[in-house]
DNA sequence: GCCAACGTTGGC
DNA sequence: GCCAACGTTGGC
C-alpha cells in the first residue's frame, strides 16, 4: 500500500464538501499538470491512503485522510467545453487527463498546519516542504505518514 | 495583491 | 531542441 498527498482549494472543494458528497466518494476532476497526472494514472492503487491539505486559504495544512476506492479513468471534464477544466487537446480516444475516486475518510479536529509541518524536523525530506513544490498530487512516505496520523490524535 | 518558483507553449 | 515569454500555483 501506498501514501499520498492531494491538495484541493477549499473554496472550491473543501474536504467537507468531501464528505457531503455522494458515498463521501468523488472523482478527483481538474488536476492539469502531468507529473500529478502520472501519480494518478499510474501509481495510485484501490486502497491506498491518501492526506487532504488546503491550501490557498487562511491555514494551508493537512485537515485528514481518504482513500483510493476507485483507479484511473479518463477525466471527463476534459471534454466537456463548458468547464473550467476543459481542454481542447483532450479527446475521448485520447483523454489525455486521468483521475482516481477518492472516498472520505476522517476529517482532523484541528489542521495540521503547513507551519507546524515545516516545523517538524522529521519532516525536513516531505516533498510539500520543500521550496517551490507546486504538485497537487504527491507520494508520501510510512514514516511520514504515520508521524502526521500520531499529530492528529494528539492535536 | 505580490511575487518566487515552477511548468508549458511556440517560434526559430 | 533551445529558450524567451507567458501562465499558474500557492504562501505570505
Amino acid at each position: 500500500m501506498k501514501y499520498w498527498l492531494m491538495k484541493t482549494e477549499p473554496d472550491t472543494f473543501s474536504i467537507q464538501d468531501l464528505y457531503n458528497s455522494k458515498n463521501h466518494t468523488t472523482s478527483w476532476e481538474g488536476v492539469r499538470n502531468y507529473q500529478a497526472r502520472n501519480f494518478m494514472r499510474d501509481q495510485m492503487k484501490k486502497g491506498d491512503l491518501i492526506l487532504i491539505y488546503h491550501s490557498s486559504c487562511k491555514t494551508p495544512g493537512i485537515v485528514g485522510l481518504a482513500s483510493v476506492t476507485r483507479e484511473s479513468h479518463p477525466d471527463r471534464t476534459a471534454l466537456d467545453p463548458n468547464s473550467n477544466y476543459y481542454d481542447p487537446k483532450a479527446t475521448i480516444e485520447n483523454p489525455r487527463w486521468y483521475l482516481v475516486d477518492v472516498k472520505w475518510k476522517e476529517t482532523f479536529n484541528k489542521t495540521i498546519s503547513l507551519k507546524t509541518l515545516k516545523a517538524n524536523p522529521k519532516l525536513q525530506e516531505m516533498k510539500l516542504v520543500q521550496k517551490g513544490c507546486r504538485l497537487s498530487v504527491m507520494p508520501v512516505t510510512k514514516n511520514e505518514f504515520n508521524l502526521i496520523l500520531e499529530i492528529s490524535k494528539t492535536n
